[in-house]
RNA sequence: GCGGGUGUGGCGUAAUGGCAGCCGCACCAGACUUAGGAUCUGGCGCCGAAAGGCGUGGGGGUUCGAGUCCCUUCACCCGCACCA
């Protein structure tokens, strides 16, 4: 009988999908085995070769441990909320949801040919409603949860309300905002609604607040750290800005010391765990304090020239937090207003003209400025050192009341004195106006200028984790978003600061990434007090130092750190040296940084070593009180909102402005239906579409009554994946997230299988929501996976040819080539640069590659054919020498003048870069059983490495080998009717032998994930049974029973016709039996000085001795001793001789 | 720059410190065939006619013995990247 894979295959799948042997029971006796792949996001493009290899792996050990008796949990899901989906939802229309249907159906598909032994019963989405409404549910829990360090645990926001009440803030130490500020008892209680709904959210582990965000503003969303790749967005290459937002947020920060202390609990790669550590970025160190020196008046804000780039809106000042800039942060409202100013300057009523050329020049002793920008708005006169606002109503003013009283009131909460004058007795009495401005201004004199009425003395924090080179100190830095900037700026500098941050914030982070070897910045004119020496240093704003780290300062010490060293050096600044080298070293052209040396010209460090003067250092700065030890993580809170559609609602309403949190009874705040996937006009996110988009905290989302608005921003994409493997454990729960006696069965994952791409997103947000549901007593487990392995990853073989020689579709009419005309046609984005034309390269489809038979050029021929096959090429034109000239394109000789050559290049498998391979077509083919043992056979798991199809005829010879040894089996008990089952005969010493060795290679290589080796044996274990003829059931059985979780088709298969009634998929796996492998003799390896020169065969009862005795007295021995005595004879019974001479 | 990893035939790879190159691909020769992209047999690291010699990126070390451990150096791959 022949082997005919594909009957055979779709028959055992058929069979599976009936019977469901694959089920993971609740309720069992054995022990769990709980295997996990990453779930996919179900792409468009369908599967491709490289997609399975981790699966296949991890069925095989699912498989395995159910022959090994263990209840096993093998389950697969989708992560079907995403951006690709949307994206083309955009574009065509259709509701995301359809198109990941379908994609999800196409996956599920290729995925059950492949024979994976998955329980479907527990398939889960992300974006199916009965899915996410737990994954709003966790987000409610962490929303009212905060993190108490005290006990190093989330606590539920309660017991902090019960706190405050009783104690107010200042006995707590929790993971908060850092502008945090203390409250009695007393206070909480008298606070509004709204300050202790803020309050509290400075607490929430689930927060809404101002972050630094990676804006991209063609996706029209923030994305994560990682979801951004050297500037540009992962998913479609588009530029990213920082920008400042309200944003939801994680507070994940609060768990970086368990996160990174809980590494060495996990068996995960080094490389892994090296990344998350990193990620994390844990520094200790010290805090310290600079004084800013002699603020003083001529400190004030002024008002220049230059953009509007300050805080002033009314919001703002709400916040009460800091004092006033003046101009609208609108940049176009700001053009607006001023283009009004200078008109208004330029057609001044006749009172205004009056009032100002009394005013100008000082004439009242003090400075005025007209029509000036304050705010959202211009005021008439101000006096900026005596914060008074002078305003001439004419009768227009009469009708627009509402906006001078607007106006009037911003200005006094910013800190202004405003009279009023009319125009009438400006022009009938302007003495008398001058006299009342002059009396308000002698009242107005002892209030403090702008910048001073904050009655603190302004102190720089910085962090170090270099305290000993304290007198190192020469300036100090500060990032362009540091608060600080506006307040300590003089007048003379503030132009230049200006322009500095503003030119900073527009440069994108591309840009910002591209210039890291660039320095600028600039200075503030303002100087600090340095602790120890009381000398003055200059205080400088530089985009090297990063906002979000650390305090955003850094105290510079040029001579000890390459970047102080490079800002010192372009801007001419001082490098005072305090550590010696260890060896020569020129100070004048690079940093010393070891941590080696001794301290000199540091006061009281004088001849330490630098661990005694950072532990000195400490000691002095926090006597001085000027600062304390500090441990500080790179690790930054998590953005979790996104402005786009395709994503789990966040469960938040709010009820005048205050956000709370929807009823946990009201879940899922289902996704709502919207006309278009786009944001709004105003720039709100889709879900501000739709109708209806509110909540009633009686009946819940579309009920009746008193509704409010509900949030408009949605999930990130990491948001399913962050517990998802809770939820396969309980399904269909519809009561719980996982029942607490499922979570405890289950507990850890055993074996998580995944891409290392994954090693700073998923892997960490997932650590922490399992961390916090373990605080919270939902679960046992505080880390989802025991033991992960990353597969490497499956690259593919593209046919590069470069485009010099071709260019597509130009447009007749123009003279040159465009960068625009090859664009179309591009096909990775890279190439999508101002490139040089003749470097840009060109993806040639796989099958056209093969369809020439290998070959390394390409004809115009052939190109002409490429036109016809492939649609996208249809307009392509090709160009020749000539075209070239015509084109002013530069052509390149040596490649010929009417072919192209052709290049192979690994790279990532992707349709863009058409060199996907389908698993589709390799089953056809092949067969699954053999696309399954070949994946496993190319090598290691865990390397990356090209697909290369040529070698599979090997394995698939393999498996028809097998088949033929079963055959052998069955025809000869059927030769021999009269001995019927078992007829093969005695299964002899040498075929047990065989056995055996296999059975003890393949537990041994599965166990320790090696499954290439495995592949390997089954080889030979069958070319040796071959050799031998083997044709007994005794030792075909276990075979089968080895190979079934590799190629579990035929193994199934044979299995039945061998006339087994039950499946091969719950037999017990062989049990290995040294006493096959037990040999009398061993032919050991003789050799001299470690060099083999030839064989002994010697009984294996021999002692050392005898053994020694043996080869001595052998000829072949005296042979290569050459009549010398040797020096030395090794004997390692059982392993080898070694004779030294 | 920092961190992690990898260097073995023409190729993918294999070797608890103990006979380097298992298994497979490709290739060569042969058998069966009308045929071979089927099947089977044999060969296949390099140099050499052979005897033999040389061989795991280079150099050094530990060891009776090193692809494996240590030091150093080079090359390549992956990740991170101004984190004070």
């Amino acid at each position: 009988m022949e082997y005919h894979f594909r009957e055979i295959e779709k028959k055992w799948q058929e069979i599976w999908k009936e019977k469901k042997p694959f089920k993971a029971e609740n309720n069992s006796a054995k022990p769990k085995y709980y295997v996990l792949d990453m779930f996919p996001y179900p792409s468009g493009a369908g599967l491709h070769v490289g997609h399975p290899l981790g699966y296949i792996a991890s069925d095989i050990m699912a498989r395995y441990k159910r022959h090994k008796g263990f209840n096993v949990l093998h389950p697969m899901g989708w992560d079907s909320f995403g951006l690709p989906a949307e994206q083309y939802a955009i574009q065509t229309g259709q509701h995301p949801k359809i198109t990941t249907e379908q994609n999800i159906a196409r996956y599920k598909d290729q995925m059950n040919k492949i024979g994976f032994s998955f329980d479907w019963d527990r398939e889960i989405k992300t974006s199916d409603p009965e899915y996410y409404k737990w994954t709003q549910w966790v987000f409610i829990q962490i929303f009212n949860s905060w993190y108490n360090n005290a006990n190093g645990r989330a606590q539920k926001i309660e017991t902090l309300i019960a706190e405050f009440e009783k104690n107010g803030n200042e006995k707590i130490n929790a993971a908060c905002d850092e502008d945090t500020k203390h409250f009695t008892a007393a206070q909480w209680k008298s606070f509004s609604e709204k300050e202790k709904s803020d309050t509290l959210m400075q607490y929430r582990l689930a927060y809404l607040g101002d972050a630094y965000v990676n804006w991209c503003a063609a996706l029209g969303t923030v994305l994560a750290n990682d979801e951004v790749k050297d500037g540009v967005s992962e998913r479609g290459g588009h530029p990213v800005e920082r920008k400042l937002m309200k944003q939801w947020s994680m507070r994940i920060t609060a768990y970086a010391q368990r996160l990174l202390d809980d590494l060495n609990t996990i068996d995960w790669t080094e490389s892994l765990k090296e990344s998350q550590r990193y990620w994390i970025g844990r520094s200790e160190g010290t805090s310290l304090k600079f004084k800013i020196h002699g603020l003083s008046q001529d400190l004030s804000p002024t008002l220049s020239k230059g953009k509007g780039v300050h805080s002033g809106t009314e919001e703002f000042f709400d916040s009460e937090r800091d004092i006033p800039g003046y101009y609208t942060t609108d940049v176009a409202l700001f053009k607006a207003l001023h283009g009004r100013a200078v008109e208004m300057r330029d057609n001044p009523t006749p009172a205004e003209d009056l009032l100002w050329k009394s005013l100008k020049g000082n004439k009242l002793n003090v400075h005025f400025r007209r029509q000036q920008i304050i705010g959202n708005f211009i005021v008439d006169f101000v006096c900026l050192s005596r914060n008074l606002v002078v305003e001439v109503d004419g009768d227009i003013h009469d009708h627009q009341k509402e906006e001078d009283e607007k106006r009037t009131k911003y200005l006094i909460k910013s800190g202004f004195k405003v009279i009023r004058f009319r125009n009438e007795k400006v022009v009938e009495n302007i003495n008398a106006v001058l006299k009342e401005i002059e009396s308000v201004l002698e009242t107005q004199s002892k209030v403090l200028p702008l910048g001073e009425d904050l009655g603190e003395v302004l102190e720089i924090e910085v962090f170090t984790t270099r305290p000993d080179t304290i007198f190192g100190v020469s300036f100090v830095t500060l990032a362009p978003e540091h608060e600080l900037v506006n307040k300590i700026t003089t007048k003379e500098q503030k132009a230049a600061v200006d322009d500095y941050v503003t030119k900073t914030k527009n440069r994108s982070e591309r840009e910002r990434q591209a210039d890291v070897n660039k320095v600028s910045g600039v200075f503030t004119g303002a100087y600090a007090e340095h602790p120890f020496t009381g000398k003055l240093i200059p205080i400088w704003i530089g985009d090297y130092v990063l906002a979000g780290y650390g305090t955003g300062a850094v105290m510079a010490v040029p001579a000890h750190d390459e970047r102080d060293f490079k800002f010192a050096t372009h801007f001419g600044l001082e490098k005072p040296q305090v550590i010696t080298p260890t060896a020569e070293h020129d100070f004048a052209t690079a940093s010393w940084d070891e941590k080696e040396g001794k301290l000199i010209n540091s006061d009281f460090l004088n001849g330490l070593d630098v661990k005694t003067a950072i532990k000195k250092a400490i000691e002095k700065i926090s006597q001085g009180n000027l600062g304390t030890g500090k441990i500080n993580f790179r690790l930054r809170d998590a953005v979790f909102g996104r402005q786009r559609y395709w994503g789990e609602p966040i469960p938040v309403f709010y009820k005048d402005g205050i956000p709370y949190a929807c009823e946990e009874k009201h879940l899922p705040i289902e996704l709502p239906d919207v006309d278009k996937y786009l944001p709004t006009e105003d720039g709100e996110p889709p879900l501000a579409r739709a109708t209806n988009w509110s909540y009633s905290p009686l009946l819940g989302r579309g009920g009746g009554g008193e509704v409010y608005p509900l949030e408009t921003t949605t999930m990130p994409g990491w948001a399913g994946s962050s517990w998802y493997f809770l939820r396969y454990m309980d399904a269909h729960n519809s009561g719980q997230l996982v029942s607490r006696q499922l979570a405890d069965y289950w507990g850890q994952v055993d074996l998580y299988i995944g891409g290392s791409e994954h090693a700073t997103g998923h892997l960490l947000y997932v650590r922490f929501w399992t961390k916090f549901l373990n605080d919270l007593n939902f679960i046992s487990v505080d880390e989802p996976a025991k033991k992960l392995i990353n597969q490497g990853m499956i690259q593919g073989i593209s046919a590069m040819a470069r485009v010099a020689n071709i260019s597509f579709n130009a447009k007749e009419t123009e003279e040159k080539v465009t960068i625009d005309d090859i664009q179309a046609l591009l096909i990775d984005r890279r190439f999508s640069e101002n490139l040089p034309f003749q470097d840009i390269e060109i993806h040639i489809p796989i099958d056209f590659v093969t369809f020439r038979e290998g070959k390394n050029v390409i004809t115009k021929e052939d190109l002409e054919i490429l036109k016809i096959a492939h649609p996208r090429f249809t307009n392509a034109r090709f160009l020749t020498n000539e075209d070239c000239k015509i084109f002013n394109v530069p052509f390149k000789d040596e490649l010929g003048s009417d072919f192209i050559e052709l290049k192979d290049v690994v790279e990532k498998m992707s349709k863009s870069k058409y060199n996907v391979v389908s698993p589709d077509d390799i089953c056809e083919k092949f067969g699954v059983d053999t696309l399954r043992l070949y994946e496993m056979f190319l090598g290691p798991l865990e390397q990356s490495k090209p697909w290369n199809t040529n070698g599979i005829t090997g394995v698939s010879g393999f498996l028809k080998k097998l088949w033929k040894l079963a055959m052998g089996v069955l025809e000869a008990e059927k030769n021999s009717p009269l001995l019927g089952r078992g007829a093969g005969g005695e299964v002899t010493k040498a075929e047990l032998k065989t056995l055996h060795k296999t059975i003890k290679k393949i537990t041994e290589d599965i166990e320790r994930f090696s499954f290439n080796t495995s592949v390997s044996n089954f080889m030979i274990c069958v070319n040796e049974l071959t050799e031998q003829k083997c044709n007994k059931r005794a030792i075909l059985e276990p075979l089968l029973v080895l190979v079934s979780p590799y190629a579990p088709h035929i193994a199934e298969e044979l299995w039945e016709q061998l006339g087994h009634k039950e499946g091969i998929a719950l037999e017990p796996f062989p049990e290995f039996n040294e006493a096959h492998l037990v040999e009398d003799n061993f032919n050991y390896p003789i050799s001299f000085n470690g060099k083999m020169r030839f064989n002994i065969e010697m009984s294996l009862t021999l002692s050392v001795p005898e053994i020694e005795k043996l080869v001595m007295e052998n000829e072949q021995t005296q042979k290569f001793l050459e009549g010398k005595a040797p020096k030395k004879v090794i004997v390692v019974p059982k392993k080898i001789v070694n004779i030294v001479v």
